[in-house]
DNA sequence: ATTTTTTAGGTCAGGGATAATCAATCACAT
DNA sequence: ATGTGATTGATTATCCCTGACCTAAAAAAT
């Protein structure tokens, strides 16, 4: 019955749970004792909070090395269901234009899912990534905004 | 009373408290005795300025040498959104890397400057911008960064 | 008035202690 | 066979702290 889970899921739920327990959304670690902990390599803790620890969903990292080195995991969003990022992917589409962006967001904005500064960020993003290239962007716009979007929408 | 953090760590908080205590935006201070009243080197206090209290930590230094000689830490006050202005596009810079950029945005978010929120869709959009381009990307990294910066700055 | 001495603060390189990065490899599913 | 995620270890970067040497300003000596 014991599924064995990676060592990586082993170590996401683990600080997850320190999370949960903290209630104050950031937590401190030491690379070097949680490795220890579990008895792997420290950059086995570096590849755990790059594949699952992202901006992108809804975590930003803090860390200083040497003596008193540290890393600190700060949760800045709940977590967002999958049913909704499949809402905000099925909103966003596979591809869009900054007009259809446009609409979107002014929509969001009036519902309260994001506030006027928030929407400044991603229009200016948006507008900035249009503006570099041609015009085979629209696909690049459609990501660039599913993960902007996916990483401050809150349950 | 263990020491948990490091001396630098110590100081710092000893400054802040001073300056907490002041009241006023200003204190000074005399290299020789804060290195004696934390028992280390005095190099030690220019290591905790130039670590801790630069512009983008929101303070100044001035200071002068010889007998009566002083270090004055100024805490920036912003009062003009265009004040506000000035002193992001100096912190950014013309050129940025993402790195950098990490650190800035982890001392404005400090500052209270900008939220969580906002930093995680800043972080994602120089991310983006980063990885999509191969080289010379510093340049367009530290105008999309002011121009995310300048927009909210302004709310 | 000029020079010398004294009294500050500044800069820099280096060493120990961490954490980050990167390329290689492994594991497993398709 | 191939692709993606997981794991490792070697290398690189950063942080903290010290001490040797440098510079500036004021006082003292001339």
């Amino acid at each position: 019955m014991e599924k064995l889970q990676s060592l990586a899921h082993d170590i996401e739920k683990y600080i997850l749970n320190l999370l949960e327990d903290e209630g104050d959304n950031i937590i401190s670690l030491r690379r070097k004792e949680l490795a220890e902990m579990f008895s792997c390599v420290p950059s086995q803790i570096n590849y755990v909070l790059r594949s699952r620890f992202r901006p992108e969903h809804g975590f930003l990292i803090d860390s200083r090395r040497g003596e008193h080195g540290y890393i600190k995991i700060l949760r800045v969003t709940c977590e967002t269901p999958d049913e909704k990022l499949n809402h905000i992917a099925g909103l966003v589409g596979d591809e869009i234009s900054l007009k259809e962006a446009r609409r979107l967001l002014e929509a969001l904005q009036e519902r309260e899912l994001i506030t006027g500064r928030e929407r400044l960020l991603i229009e200016i993003a948006l507008r900035h990534l249009a503006e570099g290239a041609g015009n085979v962007e629209t696909e690049e716009m459609a990501d660039l905004l599913k993960s902007m979007l996916g990483s401050i929408m809150t349950v």
